[in-house]
DNA sequence: TAGTGGTCTAGACCACAGA
DNA sequence: CTGTGGTCTAGACCACTAA
């Protein structure tokens, strides 16, 4: 029974908080149907509307999906509606780019000082990085340097698979993403990036630095990746 | 008196049609305060949810600005909200960069292929198109290429005045801007857009290609841009 | 046909801003 | 204090979907 008389916050937030909680857990599974509206307001002792301005909230979080007639569902963390969020990389033809991953290198160890700034990290506390080149049609075409919280991925480095996107990795350790930014800039290709890349050291090339949180703000991932843009471009959308 | 007996379109969309119109034909001028929800749905003959859903939207689109204990106003299009919403280039501390604008060259004729294309005009229809050059600290750093249709911007070419944003200008001609995509690409600087930012001719430099439309979805102005970012970053807000 | 979410109503109380 | 928008209630009817 959800009530305002303890807290400040309003009651449909309180509710939305519990609801994404249990698909963070894993309590409601990817494709679940959940209770109806009537049925959840019901259970947490609040009108139907308000039940519905919470169950809102998390449809515009991307979490849940719902259909008239049908029901609300529980969105999987690797379907594009979650997984593509952050792909804005497309073909010229328009079609998202994903790509096959290739890890290069993980490690773990004391953040530096861009990741500490980034990550809102304290100087003791320590941070997973992983490196690795994105493909399409087998060829490489960028380079990411991605770094996490350790805190927030224990155990992180130990996995083998890194190819999955970022939502389904982070729900795995119970966080559910939410917004991001990204910053554009053009450089020179380093000489690490260049090699892989099959570009001169020093040739123009699109540089990304993109931060994303988990729906309660706390920053979760910060990527650098330097990307050969040939044939392809940002899409960007300016709601 | 609303209703849903003569649209299959809702009450709430209906009413915001209506108060949009009025914001953009200017019946209610930037700053002003609007009546209060309770008043709107009586004139309306809504409930008061019903009038309060429609408020919510044109809030969303950035039309109102909505203050708990003080009211619901108008936003200027001259307002940072409005003005600065497609702004994207930055100084590398972080501040929204808008520049001085120059204007080149005003002309106005039949829609080219391209204009016709991302604009969705007719072989027989015409369009507007202006050249400048933006300025920040005096430097040049940006070349624009604007194409506007004619038909929505009837005699815009007698206009003195660019230097001010799509939004205001849009709305002088009645028309209230909405949501924009823009692409990003690195492409080599042709020789006309290198003189004027002094640079070598074919330098990488950024090419953003964006279309704005209206509320209401048609194409309102199609800008082909060549920038150099240096010292600058593009911020793209992943929602 | 039963059940879902989408819309709509007509109230209530609360938090907040300004006179 | 008055009036505003924010929240919340407890219903109603409708449009849509699937069995």
């Amino acid at each position: 029974m959800l009530t305002r008389r303890f807290s400040t916050r309003a009651i449909y937030q309180q509710m939305r908080d519990v609801l994404a909680a249990r698909i963070a857990t894993g309590e409601w599974k990817p494709g679940t149907a959940l209770p109806s509206e009537a049925d959840l307001a019901r259970e947490f002792g609040v009108s139907p509307g308000t039940a519905r301005k919470a169950l809102k909230l998390l449809e515009a979080e991307r979490l849940l999906t719902r259909r008239q007639g049908h029901g609300t569902f529980v969105n999987a963390p690797s379907s594009d509606e979650r997984a593509l969020r952050y792909s804005n990389i497309r073909t010229s033809g328009g079609e998202r780019i994903v790509g096959e991953v290739k890890v290069l290198k993980v490690s773990e160890g004391p953040a530096n000082e861009a990741q500490r700034d980034r990550l809102q990290l304290r100087s003791e506390d320590c941070a997973c990085q992983i490196r690795c080149v994105r493909l399409f049609n087998g060829k490489p075409f960028m380079v990411e340097e991605i770094s996490m919280p350790s805190t927030l991925f224990p155990g992180l480095t130990e996995r083998e698979d890194f190819g999955c996107s970022i939502a389904s990795l982070a729900q795995e350790f119970g966080v559910l993403v939410g917004g991001a930014e990204e910053r554009l800039t053009i450089g020179p290709a380093p000489r690490d990036v260049a090699e892989v890349l099959g570009l001169e050291v020093g040739a123009p090339i699109l540089m990304l630095d993109r931060l994303v949180h988990a729906i309660d703000g706390r920053p979760v991932e910060w990527r650098l990746r330097h990307a050969d843009l040939a044939d392809k471009y940002y899409a960007a959308n300016l709601g």
